[in-house]
DNA sequence: CTTCATATTGTCCTTTGGGGCAGTGACACC
DNA sequence: GGTGTCACTGCCCCAAAGGACAATATGAAG
């Protein structure tokens, strides 16, 4: 799996020996001297790739900078490099969803695996948020009208009900409930019921 | 929140000292010499509880004993306590679920902090699964008939296609389906959709 | 002012879903 | 042989959903 590997890292001399490394094993790189250099890059996030983070670097730290990607969004997955580890960062760090936390000096194998390792789950994070970005889309084309119905619809109310409760006529709802359907280019309630609920719609208690 | 705390070291003195600072502290403790005198006990998983576990003790080791029981399918959470953190460990008990890692000697804050975050992370943990046990429960109680027209039901086929891909009449398969809603207590497709969803019966691809 | 999107509603007809009532056939268990 | 469960099915009726065809009303945009 190709992919695109960020090394945030002070030490000049390490990020030159790594970024060789790295490029031998097939990879490519970019290098960043800190945190703020990755930051201002602005990157994809959509892009095949990692970050090969220092934890203890001048400016915004390696943990500081992961809290940072994690609240704008990103989903890179992070990997640490770091010559002194203590136990609350590691763990902190790993809880927080970094995807491996290694020392210095780390072995190829090692690193390698956790690369790789990285890769994979971001392309298979990516692809099942690509599934779910579909249905955000559609879903985003809904008027607010047809967006009220759709979720009286998957909470399992008959157009009677719907109507009831919108103020509105059995016919008027049959209508934007095609529009849903339509929209949202399914074919079945059940499809609609599915999509609401891996969109996080529906109440864990029905209702 | 109350606990009971199960205390793995093998360290007697050590024991007794931690025995009596949760005890204060209002928890239920039993303590164990080894990892497999935890297992001898043979506890049950929904009480609630938590382990503190040391890392290094004869015979099973910590993380050989969180393998294990997740392996058994137990949910209890697992707190390491240990004197040497190495990071690969640490890495990996996280990783692998446990609610965290403390060194020795640990304050008393920390400590509680995390039997605390355990306990609640254990709690809700419970209550979701409860949730979906009650619905595995109904599922059981379908006969192998009904859990075919279920299977096809929450995927959007309609009588007649079931009645036609299992080989029988639609008016059969209205009399399945009455079975399924009734058995599985839901009064709407909506509802069993999403019951489904919630248990993993859907395919991520529709169709 | 015209155009477009949105929301609304009516009539009419067809397809689906849901269910009462009644009965048949297979198979297992006691 | 009697009893139960499970699967299957026909007839009939009602409720709900889907959709064709047609039309009104309103507000924003150009």
């Amino acid at each position: 799996m190709p992919g695109l590997v960020h090394v945030v890292d002070d030490d000049a001399s390490f990020r030159t020996a790594i970024e060789r490394r790295l490029k031998l094993a097939g990879y490519d790189v970019v290098t960043y001297a800190s945190a703020q250099d990755f930051l201002n890059a602005a990157l994809d996030d959509e892009q095949p790739g990692c970050i090969l983070l220092d934890v203890r670097i001048p400016g915004l730290s390696g943990p500081e900078l992961q809290s940072r990607l994690i609240a704008a969004g990103s989903t890179l997955p992070i990997i640490f490099l770091t010559g002194h580890a203590d136990t609350p960062t590691t763990v902190q760090a790993i809880k927080a969803g970094a995807e491996d936390f290694l020392t210095k000096p780390v072995s190829s194998e090692l690193l390698l695996d956790a690369i790789a390792r990285a890769l994979a789950r971001q392309d298979a994070a990516r692809s099942h948020r690509g599934r779910l970005e579909a249905f955000r889309a559609h879903l985003a084309t809904l008027t607010q009208r047809e967006r009220q119905v759709f979720d009286l619809i998957v909470r399992g109310k008959i157009n009677k009900q719907i109507a009831y409760e919108l103020g509105t006529t059995e016919r008027t709802v049959k209508a934007h409930r095609h529009q849903v359907m339509e929209k949202m280019q399914v074919h079945s309630l059940a499809e609609l019921v599915s999509i609401a609920e891996r969109l996080g719609m529906l109440d864990p208690n029905g209702r």
